[in-house]
DNA sequence: GGATAATATGTTGATATCAATTTAAATGTC
DNA sequence: GACATTTAAATTGATATCAACATATTATCC
């Protein structure tokens, strides 16, 4: 007599089996760290690495156009910037037109980190790609993009 | 005469469009938040309610056993078990055979909150599924599976 | 041109994530 | 049974993530 207020083991099974959240979180944490090991010579996160790779730009994005790129709070941008203000790899400065806006942009550390890490990055990704399959990256792509 | 030292524009294209590190991090992030907001009425975040949910089960498992399946840290598990434990919502006991291995519980609350967050979570991921085709979420769990 | 609304960003507090190191307990070897 | 090895988990320190709130600047309306 169980009460109904119970969740059946089914029930817990079904997420477990179908959740897309708990699939994308488990795949996310796993692939990041892949990349943050392979990324270790360098001293990079794999999050550090996709910044520094979106400031690689000939205009200096907005702290909003990052984090819609990143598809993350510009909060965490924030924070994100810091430890690499810190190492000399970025450097904001004020919009000369609109105070209110900050441009980002690479130190000539920053763009030669990111080509030490280029070769990393190269090797990890085609490993990952090995795991499932040359015409499954397109589409999980596709699949991913359409989620964020 | 650029000194091959910097990366060029045209390979910040390729791994903004390709890197399916980057890809799963963004949809990672989207996906968390549409689900942190739809829990807001439980107060629980999407990694607590999955948490939770695999603590369901007849057999309480042990920390190294929930780590692997969330494909988590084991001290990122330890972290993540503290604000629930302090809710009231898990238990953490000692396995009285080997006094090493903790094993995980809900609570009778914890599973009341559970049962309040099961609608939350079928309106939801229902609405998520909708963003790729029945066909594609197969697909979809299949591709992430392979990558944890 | 002064009050108001909208926009861009920062700060704070809580949780999440992992590597490196440490502690505790069980297992294996002799 | 004593000592080394292995295993399970906790602690520490750094970064990551977001919501709620606060600040500064620009744009708009009258």
């Amino acid at each position: 007599m169980s009460s109904g207020e119970e969740p059946s083991y089914d029930i817990t099974l079904l997420v477990r089996d179908h959740c897309l959240c708990l699939h994308l979180q488990r795949a996310a944490r796993a692939v990041a760290r892949r990349f943050d090991q392979a990324f270790r010579p360098v001293d990079l996160t794999n999050g550090q690495f996709s910044l520094l790779m979106s400031l690689n730009r000939p205009q200096p994005p907005s702290m909003t156009d990052v984090s819609r790129l990143l598809a993350m709070d510009r909060t965490t941008l924030t924070a994100n910037l810091k430890p690499l203000e810190r190492r000399g790899l970025v450097e904001v400065a004020s919009d000369t037109v609109d105070r209110r806006t900050r441009r980002l942009s690479l130190t000539a550390a920053g763009r030669e980190l990111l080509t030490a890490a280029m070769p990393l990055w190269r090797r990890t990704h085609a490993d990952i790609e090995e795991l499932i399959g040359e015409p499954g990256a397109d589409r999980l792509r596709a699949d991913l993009w359409a989620l964020s």
